[in-house]
DNA sequence: GACATAGATACGAACTGGACGCAAGAACAC
DNA sequence: GTGTTCTTGCGTCCAGTTCGTATCTATGTC
């Protein structure tokens, strides 16, 4: 989902904006003696589209969607290595497996133990308990890596389970 | 470790009391229809004791140098039961397994992503932040179950890793 | 364009943490 | 002691992720 499959019009409207900020992220690891590879490149442009945070897995079925023979450890290890370049991070959202999405978005998770449902927070929602973990613990609480998890509106009328 | 090897002198002063608690666990379980077994008896010892938040893995390590049978599998479904009858609640903190412990000790957890040192806070710590998750979005946070992910202050002077 | 070469890939196997199915064993009520 | 039912040990399986390796390919140089 979310990739050209049928008429698709290179270059057209929004796209070439992300094929700009995909081929300056190629450039970058060219830079470092990296190669812009086509994995890499299908990779970063479904990065690069909007949409909820992927896990490896959902990045793989789109990427495979443009070349099919793109290997899950492949999107693993290019994974790693966008985040080694401070393109992409990983987040944590409860239970399961972790997801993926542009460093550029910075935000927390507040995730539903019962549903999963997912709220972004901005960084400053965390602001107060940074500044006191950072008061009384001599901590740096970075909000963004693991989710803060607790029950939803919808959950929180359910009965308790113990 | 923790556990008495040698000069073990059952019934003395700490451990008459965890074995009451014990005891009592037992009760409760057989009260629910459940069997009071020897390896349930030494892990709720082993949970009853002073320590750190321990693993399954490591707890079966303990409880194997009391009862060597016991297998893995048994720690799971013993801490599965122990769990949904409120006795212990697991938290994860960061990375790899999730840690064990009494359901009583109710607190949060600030864990170094750098070199996994873990902070307890108590839950009161983290008010200010349940109180704005409730109101700006309705959502109720649980801080016990995950850990807040960050920076000792040890870790907080090593130079940046991107 | 051909070539060399280091970096990247596909594939599969391994690994970790954990869940599950099942036959045998054990706790408890009678 | 007996029967019933719960629990256990063991083996197997699973998901998510990492690793080893032979092969391929992007890129700089000629």
């Amino acid at each position: 989902m979310g990739l050209p499959t049928d008429g698709a019009t290179p270059g057209v409207d929004g796209d070439s904006v992300n094929a700009e900020q995909v081929e300056e992220v190629l450039d970058r690891l060219r830079e470092g003696g990296g190669r812009a590879t086509t994995s890499r490149r299908v990779l970063l442009t479904a990065l690069f589209e909007e949409g909820p945070h992927r896990t490896a897995e959902e990045l793989a079925v789109e990427v495979q969607l443009v070349a099919p023979d793109v290997h899950l450890s492949t999107i693993y290890r290019n994974l790693d290595e966008l985040e080694r370049l401070g393109v992409v991070v990983h987040a944590h959202l409860g239970h399961g497996p972790a997801t993926y999405h542009l460093a550029s978005e910075t935000h927390g998770h507040l995730v539903c133990e019962f549903c999963d449902a997912a709220v972004e927070a901005p960084e400053e929602f965390f602001a107060e308990l940074m500044d006191a973990a950072s008061k009384k613990y001599n901590f740096a609480i970075d909000p963004r890596h693991f989710a803060v998890l607790g029950r939803c509106a919808a959950c929180a009328q359910l009965p308790a389970t113990n």
